[in-house]
DNA sequence: TCAATATAGGGGTATCTACCCCAATAGTGA
DNA sequence: TCACTATTGGGGTAGATACCCCTATATTGA
């Protein structure tokens, strides 16, 4: 039993729960993973590109890319932000209407799965993905 | 807190994860993904695309894609099979020093995280990631 | 036997992801 | 002011993943 990687395990369940919550929020036209980036875009008003990754915690470039396929299904807009730098990114009306016909799909997805968990099952789930990520040779207390 | 995508969660627990394994097995040139392949492989002795493809739980074509991946560095070889419509797949001496240099680096890794985990937390990760990848229920259908 | 069906791989295409690097722009210090 | 540095996006490239569909090869049934 423990010689299954745990990494692998995870990674594997991941995608599997990926699954069922795309199919439950098939009907809206979206993904979960879409869903929820957009959800975040909402969320922070209009960010930038570096915004939107810290916060979903993906590299910049892959973010950038995945904003970019929203953008071509006409879901966000991008302008540039007063730091000419930048692009800040916004909902289109139609992105905000996939967003909240996909709110109850994912709502019920979700509230399915966190009822099977029970409340106690969510937070020690919660407790262990925080212990899976702690980055590991952090040689015990005090820095190098 | 419970506003939070259990699925996105868990996507980027994965992510994060496979960033922690990659970092400990980098010096034996392989990445946990390939690592947990070639284990496979060696443990299926000689798997046809399709069975590997089962064991580890991915689609043919993608399974297909990620062993020419290790062919092409030339950890894995291919050759037909008595049916001829199969590829069956085996390390090659390469691919088996890999593997074996590399394990010492995953088991480390693993133990470490395991140790974290405690016994208790290993048994519950695995019981709720159960829980979560049970298919839901048909969320009663009525059409639209 | 041989046509109909089933199975195994793989290509086309597309998304998600990351790393490295570059160009444009902003900020800073001499 | 102006050269140096830092920041922001994005391109190139590549791996991992999935879905659909096609071809080649079995298998099966009439």
């Amino acid at each position: 039993m423990s010689d299954t990687c745990l990494c692998i395990d995870l990674r594997t369940a991941a995608q599997q729960l990926t699954r069922i919550y795309d199919g439950v929020m098939a009907p809206s036209g979206i993904t979960v993973t879409q869903f929820s980036l957009m959800h975040l875009i909402q969320r922070l008003d209009g960010p930038s590109v570096k915004e939107l990754a810290e916060a979903s915690q993906l590299e910049r470039s892959t973010l950038g890319r995945n904003v970019r396929v929203l953008e071509k299904l006409g879901l966000v807009d991008m302008k540039t932000g007063e730091d000419a730098r930048t692009r800040t990114i916004y909902l289109s009306r139609k992105g905000l209407k996939s967003l909240q016909r996909a709110l109850p799909l994912w709502q019920s997805a979700q509230s399915q799965l966190l009822e099977r968990l029970g409340l106690e099952g969510r937070q020690q789930l919660e407790e262990t993905l925080k212990i899976l990520t702690t980055p590991l040779t952090a040689p015990t207390k005090s820095k190098a």
